[in-house]
RNA sequence: GCUCCCUUCGUCUAGUGGCCUAGGACGCCGCCCUCUCACGGCGUAAACAGGGGUUCGAGUCCCCUAGGGAGCGCCA
């Protein structure tokens, strides 16, 4: 049988980074097995969805890379087979019309607090006739009330819940749309799910769950419940705390290959690979290595992963991705040296492409102003090297790093001084800071002419 | 409150009864490299939540306690 897993999101927001793992995981596993992973949009919230927010998950996946075969589904598009289906448990004596108020439940819902049990529906329209058939009314599933329901968590193991935990869950609201335990349980039957691999926050809907597709005459999927993610702080994920929409991290600058790379070892292993390319992942993933406890963020390996990714992926790809973060600036890379020889020697020295665009300004655009440690360069005390240097790289007819690298060295030795005391001065006047790849190559970027107009620009300022 | 789930270095994890003197990675600290910053290399510190069992032997199995999380909606 071949494999179809699914990835659910409700279109109420944003596409968070927990949503984002499991649809990982969903994604590679009908990968690895040669089967077909399937994008539904959940949208029967009529109250908090919006077109917006689908927009959002979309292009999250699609940065993302993951791909789905069939899809996306809109729940709202599926009304009609809802009621069929209703109808049909209905008819079956499955289910039954409660015309219990909102107000009574609520009374029930706090008396049942009060005497420290568990809140549940209790059952009262399950048998009896309705006073007033002309009220509104819901529809609520008839659960067994024997018995335990026991199933094989892929990720957890055993799990098994008695029926007498369970109430008579709604499965259509007063005005007749069905419900998410409801439609989620309709849809994993008719788009033939296999493997229902989700959040571990719907470990408690499951039960539920098997048993209303047990009523339908269909044996469950197999459920696999991944952990939570956690903040930081090892709490849980909010928008306060960074980590909300998977585009805010496009937006800070990191790789969709990093954050991949991130989220996939976030509760799941393979030995002590560190580094998966997306083959790699559908190569090795498997969903019984996944972790059963809670994984909390760690925005120092992610960076790590983004700075190896920036470091390591095809430079004309980085550029690409460069690109917004350097207009973002309003950096032209037209006015300079080749993107890609500014990226092979700043990956190395920056996290974001958003750090690695502000750290290639000096290669595009002039100096307007030093750093306080540039101007402690910019004294009076290194206006001979800089003019030394300046003179003889006036004069150099091969302007490339070893040619530059021996004129500086020649200087140093002239002037008997430290190479790193002629490379500051050189670097403050060319970069306006203190730090910068190595002098030579950094001067063979900037150019020439550029070059040194600008150590001319330095020894005008002090002098 | 009730039900369910979880618990190895700061963090992500390896570990499936003897291979564990608990391994790797990020981070931290130190050393090397070095014109700055990095990269890279080498190295240090750092964990089985606690208590009972089972067993010749427990990080690994069972129980209890503690801590954490989730669910208990006419939300998904």
């Amino acid at each position: 049988m071949q494999v179809r897993t699914r990835f659910a999101p409700s279109p109420t927001g944003y596409l968070h980074i927990g949503g984002v793992r499991t649809a990982l995981f969903s994604w590679a596993y009908a990968k690895r097995y040669g089967g077909k992973f399937i994008l539904r949009i959940e949208d029967t919230d009529l109250e908090r969805s919006n077109a917006e927010s689908v927009q959002t998950i979309l292009g999250g996946m699609k940065w993302l890379n993951l791909d789905w075969d069939e899809g996306p589904f809109y729940q709202m598009e599926r009304m009609e087979r809802y009621k069929q289906v209703i109808q049909q448990l209905l008819d079956e004596d499955k289910a039954y019309k409660c015309y219990c108020s909102k107000d009574r439940l609520q009374d029930l819902r706090e008396k049942q607090m009060e005497q420290k049990i568990k809140p549940k529906y209790d059952g009262l329209c399950r048998t009896k006739d309705p006073k007033d058939p002309n009220r509104p009314y819901v529809i609520r599933f008839k659960n067994p009330q024997e018995g335990e329901v026991v199933f094989q968590d892929a990720v957890q193991g055993e799990i098994r819940i008695k029926n007498s935990e369970l109430d008579d869950l709604i499965i259509a609201r007063s005005d007749g749309t069905p419900t998410y335990n409801f439609t989620v349980v309709v849809d994993d039957m008719d788009m033939r799910m296999t493997h229902v691999i989700r959040g571990a926050d719907h470990i408690n809907n499951t039960p539920r769950q098997i048993n209303l597709l047990r009523a339908l005459g269909y044996e469950p999927p197999v459920y696999a419940h991944v952990p939570m993610i956690l903040d930081v702080d090892g709490r849980k994920l909010s928008k306060r705390h960074g980590a909300a929409s998977v585009l805010e991290y496009k937006d800070e600058g990191y790789l969709p290959e990093a954050v991949i790379n991130y989220l996939v070892r976030l509760g799941w292993s393979h030995g002590d690979q560190e580094i998966f390319s997306m083959d790699e992942i559908v190569e090795y993933f498997e969903i019984s290595r996944v972790n059963r406890a809670a994984a909390s963020l760690n925005p120092d390996k992610l960076n790590w992963l983004n700075q190896h990714y920036m470091k390591t992926l095809d430079p004309y790809y980085v550029a690409e991705a460069l690109l917004p973060h350097l207009e973002e600036l309003a950096i032209d890379v037209k006015n300079g040296p080749d993107i890609t020889k500014v990226i092979a020697v700043l990956a190395e020295r920056s996290h974001t492409l958003k750090e690695l665009a502000e750290k290639s300004s000096c290669f595009y655009k002039d100096i307007t102003e030093y750093s306080d440690k540039a101007k402690k360069q910019l004294v009076a005390k290194n206006v001979e090297p800089l003019a030394a240097v300046k003179e003889r790289l006036k004069s150099l007819t091969n302007w490339e790093k070893e040619s530059i690298h021996a004129v500086i060295v020649q200087v140093a030795e002239e002037l008997d001084m430290k190479l790193g005391k002629v490379a500051q001065p050189i670097r403050a006047a060319i970069t306006g800071d203190v730090v910068s790849p190595p002098i030579d190559i950094t001067l063979e970027l900037i150019g020439q002419k550029r070059s040194i107009d600008r150590i001319e620009q330095a020894l005008l300022k002090v002098m």
